[in-house]
DNA sequence: TTCAGTGCAAAGACTTTGCACTCAG
DNA sequence: CTGAGTGCAAAGTCTTTGCACTGAA
């Protein structure tokens, strides 16, 4: 992973720096979607001299590049996820939490792009689609805590 | 139209103001989908005394109340729309426009939340699903002159 | 060695808050 | 009349910019 990511850093033309690794390691290693704020948080501990600053350019890098995907949930922050290809995110309104849904994401564009080429002439090429609702857990506590 | 909306804001307990009503009229009136701002610029020279600050706050209000519908496109800005009900948009990435995408977004929300709450248990009740891509007269023009 | 990348501080964009004044009901 | 709503100014939050220093290649 660590070789993978310094790897297609290289290839781009761009430094594989340790704050860089170490920025997409921690998106790589969790499933929740986090902003800038929340990755550097994570790895202030262990790297202190790293900067917000730093994550947030390192985190528009990567988008470029197409290693992360941003996520726009409506909380008027962005989040984060480090599987770039097209999916399902579902924004539970009780806990805030944002879930990875299993539904096949290129799947839905390809559909959706032929879709809107026959009756608009548009062409699409990506899709941002989030649910909003209740994640199981919350669902089943019934009485919103919240 | 305009008695529509007095009414409804009286029947939800608010004031029907004229700022109020002249601000839903004229995110009725468009297909735009402006910001706060675009719809402040809009209104300040028929309206001068008006704040961009009550524009906020309408907005927000006319969103709790479900007769607006907001929109995130990853521009960093939210964008609205007087149609509340869930419906797919299409954001050119070549004129910056955000087109209605005809689509039936009620049926999309019904598939999608049966689906997932047979698959994760999770309760949906509400999308936003936004293209990316190029609109019928920016994918014609070609070079891109963005 | 060299310049892309970092870290710091300051600025910027969008949005919200606080408070006295105003006008819809 | 009376308090919800407005307008102004100031503050807040998230993000970007500017610039000198640093360390990856």
């Amino acid at each position: 992973m660590y070789v993978t990511i310094s790897k297609r850093l290289r290839e781009a033309g761009f430094r594989a720096t340790p704050q860089r690794v170490a920025i997409y390691m921690t998106l790589a290693q969790t499933k929740a979607h986090p902003c800038a704020e929340r990755v550097y948080e994570k790895l202030h501990r262990e790297f202190p001299s790293l900067s917000l600053n730093t994550v947030y350019k390192t985190l528009q890098t990567f988008e470029e590049l197409g290693l992360v995907r941003r996520l726009d949930t409506g909380e008027g922050i962005c989040r984060y996820d480090a599987n770039p290809a097209p999916h399902v995110h579902l924004a539970c309104k009780a806990c805030g939490r944002v879930l990875d849904i299993d539904y096949d994401g290129t799947y839905i564009l390809e559909r959706m792009a032929n879709h809107v080429k026959e009756n608009g002439g548009h062409e699409v090429c990506d899709f941002n689609l989030i649910l909003y609702g209740y994640c199981r857990s919350c669902s089943s506590q019934e009485a919103g805590s919240n």
